[in-house]
DNA sequence: CTTCCATGTGAAAACGTTTCCACCTGTTTG
DNA sequence: CAAACAGGTGGAAACGTTTTCACATGGAAG
């Protein structure tokens, strides 16, 4: 706690003797020096310990070197291996990460564009609630601040790292069809608030109902119930006769395999389980998880390389979707078969909620 | 993409048609203003859609209400919940997260704290590979920078948020010897680079010695050993003999349980499994790993609350450190019966390292 | 010997704030 | 009625850079 005052690029150009001009343009190397100074300099900076303040550079150049990211949550692994990627595309441009997370919640992410805007950021990688409604992302397009999306499917121009969620939920339902499943369920954690949820359910309704599957039931959990075994073997319990869930992460399939167990049932002879996002540690299960691979680090790559190439100048292509890749595992087989033709004659529940028609078409 | 020029508190000051003083005053109500011209520019700022500079601010200021953040890596869970943990308790409070990764790299452990210096941060929070040797650390407190650890022992007199590795292996060689264990085997995936796996083995060999049982055996894993159960299980193989296992975190224990089903042993019969960090998913394993949980979310909010206080100008106190507990668990039972008592006979391999000697004492 | 150019150099402006200080007005006090 | 004071107000300095511009100096070309 000693030296509690900085060495600015003054203190170095009085202890080399020279102007500030002369210092800034020996310690850039943005000009020319005779050997001399440039010597004194350098070992005045030296000894001093000086390094440049980065706040006086970015008032000067109005480039703060910083880039923002927002996303939900970094306690969600899928996003923090995003923001990895990131970093580590970040990594050697001379850039800095401003985080800031919202905790899925819409109101505090329009704040959190405000306040890395108000930083001055020079670009913006977001992942958000609804972006699409977002009057600060809008403002910030508006302003002119380089934006690029994880995640998301793209919108109104804007570039995005995303991986098609709606193939391939509609690849889930084709295994299931073609294992022989007919009654399907569709879990998710957080329907409302993403649209990841929203296109995987989209997409898995939309296969179904191509192959004459009943449309699978929609259920959507609450936090408490996602982590309680107990009671998601209770809401399973209340929809008897399925015979495959496709869940919208893997921690609910895991989840929902340990309710399964619960209730008695046998994964996968009584009841198939495919999850999302292929995180490693479904490979190392008893029973490995099937479920979609998906990459997280590469979609915070891509959309920090995107948004780099903005920055350029770039015009703004929009890559690809980044691939998937179905995981086959113990955990998905065909139905047991005296469940199999029943169709016409059981009730079947319909979906907790009815919003097929808001749905994308493909 | 349309307004590339950014409004500042001049275009409001003229557009009000008062002095830019005047206009900082009412905007920040930080002095007297007649209700007349603090309507002019409450409406000029807003009609011009005005918002600060935090660079501008920073600047004059020398605050740049940014606190910085260095972990490892973000693809590791752990730390992404303490970062995690960083945000909450941050939020609200003004400040933003500048945020570096080192990759477990010492060398990039340092360049990332100069960058975050040079940034002015107004706090450093950090994990790094070797805290205590670090140059750019050493530097960061002379230059008078508030700082806060995470995870590792306190060093210096630097507040750390962390749990103590060391009594928490105590508390698993002392499970482990109460149910009749005496060979046991340390897995670590960093073993070199992560003073929190060292603590982790110093502690459990402590306590191991204590209870008369022989030294345990230590195992450093490479990255790809470790993800790979087929050559897990070889090397697991050539230390036969051994009744249970600690590995220095969850996803290795599963992945050391996945190895022993290759290698035809059943968990926990023929080896039992601790793991260390009580990752949410273990719990829902079809056998529910035993393992010491900790809070790294927790590990995050103190060390943000601990650097908050001392910015405040508070004296520094070192908070004790967060607990942990032993969660029971299926992989964890007593050994079979025939292999307790031959521990004179065999030969037994010493650890792959031996650093008993540079071990903390506890 | 002049003119030109290259090279090295430093003063000063600009970036967007905040804050100190001085200057106005009126109004209250002696 | 003068003096002191309070409330409003704006000019200008400061924060740490980079960059433009102008000024030197010297050597080469005319």
């Amino acid at each position: 706690m000693s030296q509690r005052q900085k060495i600015t690029i003054k203190d170095v150009a009085r202890e080399a003797g020279c102007g500030i001009a002369t210092a800034s343009r020996v310690l850039n190397r943005s000009g020319p020096a005779s050997a001399e100074v440039r010597d004194r300099v350098e070992r005045a900076a030296r000894d001093l310990g000086f390094s440049f303040s980065a706040i006086g550079r970015a008032l000067q150049s109005s480039r703060s070197m910083t880039i923002g990211c927002l996303v939900p949550s970094l306690a969600n692994p899928v996003f923090a291996e995003a923001v990895q990627g990131v970093q580590e595309a970040l990594s050697g441009t001379g850039y800095q990460l401003l985080i800031a997370s919202s905790n899925y919640d819409g109101e505090a992410d329009n704040d959190a564009i405000a306040t890395l805007l108000a930083k001055e950021v020079d670009g913006l990688i977001v992942t958000m609630v609804a972006p699409e409604k977002s009057v600060a992302l809008k403002r910030a397009c508006q302003h002119g601040v380089p934006l690029s999306l994880m995640f998301h499917d793209p919108i109104d121009g804007l570039p995005s790292a995303h991986v098609d969620n709606f193939e391939a939920a509609r690849e889930v339902a084709r295994r299931f069809s073609e294992l022989g499943h007919r009654r399907t369920g569709f879990l998710a954690l957080r329907f409302s608030t993403s649209d990841r949820s929203r296109n995987r359910y989209a997409g898995f309704h939309a296969e179904c109902r191509a192959r004459g599957m009943p449309d699978p039931a929609l259920i959507e959990l609450s936090e408490a119930e996602a982590n309680t075994p107990r009671l998601l073997a209770e809401i399973l319990s209340t929809l008897d006769g399925l015979s495959a869930v496709f869940a919208s992460n893997d921690f609910l399939a895991i989840a929902v395999q340990k309710a399964a167990r619960l209730m008695g049932k046998i994964v996968p002879q009584d009841l198939s389980v495919v999850g999302f996002d292929g995180i490693e540690i479904g490979r190392l299960l008893d029973v490995p998880l099937a479920t979609i691979e998906t990459a997280p680090d590469a979609m915070g790559r891509q959309a920090a390389r995107t948004l780099l190439d903005l920055m350029q100048g770039e015009a703004c292509i929009q890559q690809p979707p980044l691939p998937f890749n179905f995981r086959a595992g113990g955990t998905l087989a065909p139905p047991r078969t005296e469940s199999r033709d029943d169709d016409q004659g059981a009730t079947w529940p319909p979906s907790v909620h009815s919003l097929k028609t808001e749905l994308k078409q493909g």
